[in-house]
DNA sequence: GTGCGACTGGGACGCTCGTCCCACTTCGGT
DNA sequence: ACCGAAGTGGGACGAGCGTCCCAGTCGCAC
């Protein structure tokens, strides 16, 4: 094996562990796992971290910053707000079929956060970057339509994330991309009765 | 230890293993775990149990089927459908703030049934369970209110799923009740204008 | 009461896990 | 050229896991 610095090894092993907490599950991501994952040998894991525990907080928090607006909105002429939030969480629906495993990966480590007190932060952390990102794709829609948020951004923010993990949930469960855009349609209608149409 | 026979062990052991899951998490549900729960010693899971994977697919069906309509619905004076709904989802909330640990379980459960294909399909039997129950919600709270579903109901329950689901989960990583409310305003509102008044 | 099948308990098995140790190799600065 | 620091590899550790075995004990039918 070629000689690597540790901080490059760090982040060769967080991706690797993403690899294996996405096809595998988390509980099938062990150092074993992800050092054979990444090519390396059990011994250079615990030179780079103090434990699985570490890497398993670094994972959270590098895929949690890394994290993209997925559903920035476009225009859609004659949609109205509606259909301005409707198409972005179609687009959502594309992103989330196209690899499913990264999102049951994040919400498998949200699950795993929420299940030790200390980490449990960690998972408020992932929420507040998802509100935020939402909150600026319904202010660009908002612009986009020409309407005003009568409720606060924030507020209509986290009822979007709501509607986008139940939609997530699901449809990993049943797989039905038709019921999946009722959901969409339904959760679009009822985001873009909480602003003002100009 | 006093003679149990097997079938009656079974039960106990699913109780005591739908309380370790509840109150660890089902990667700390071992069979030790569980059947010093349950009181028992470790060759009792064995005579009752042919495997830990036996028990944990039990515990899954058992919980499935004793699932209760928790948001059935009151008739609201002079709410209207939306305030029916609302009242039911808001009643769901108190059903999750009694024993958040329950609703966390059930997620975990469905979670790790994705993750293995022979047991995907108990987590589709589990959400057409969800959609079962979220359907005769549906019509009782339409009757409730003399309005008719305008979409057929099936479809409109698994919106209803999809947005508890999505209720459920956020507010297990916030706590927010507030903004949990405003999810179940936000999703009342949209289903109700799936229905057409009378 | 006796026999047999149902049930129990403790201990042990083989395996995998996270972690650690230590001899070794490579590299950059002098 | 060399020396110390940085990085590497294989093997081993103790603990915990699911599972199994087996001698023992109980209760019920006869």
């Amino acid at each position: 094996m070629s000689r690597i610095p540790a901080p490059e090894r760090r982040r060769a092993l967080v991706e690797a562990a993403l690899r294996v907490v996405s096809q595998r599950g988390i509980a099938q991501a062990t150092t074993r796992a992800i050092v054979a994952e990444a090519g390396m040998s059990l011994a250079s894991f615990h030179y780079a971290f103090e434990s699985r525990d570490e890497l398993i907080d670094e994972l959270i928090t590098t895929v949690v910053a890394r994290e993209q607006e997925a559903v920035l909105p476009e225009f859609v002429p004659g949609g109205g707000l509606a259909g301005i939030l409707e198409a972005g969480l179609v687009r959502y629906i594309e992103h989330l079929k196209a690899d499913p495993e990264h999102e049951q990966a994040m919400l498998e480590l949200t699950q795993y956060a929420l299940r030790s007190p200390e980490r449990h932060p960690l998972a408020v952390q992932q929420y507040e970057r998802y509100a935020e990102l939402a909150e600026r794709s319904l202010e660009r829609a908002a612009e986009l339509a020409g309407a005003t948020w009568r409720v606060p951004v924030a507020q209509v923010a986290r009822v979007l994330v709501a509607f986008t993990d139940g939609l997530t949930f699901t449809w990993l469960v049943d797989r039905d991309d038709a019921a999946a855009r009722a959901v969409a349609h339904a959760a679009a209608d009822a985001l873009s009765r909480m602003a003002d149409a100009p």
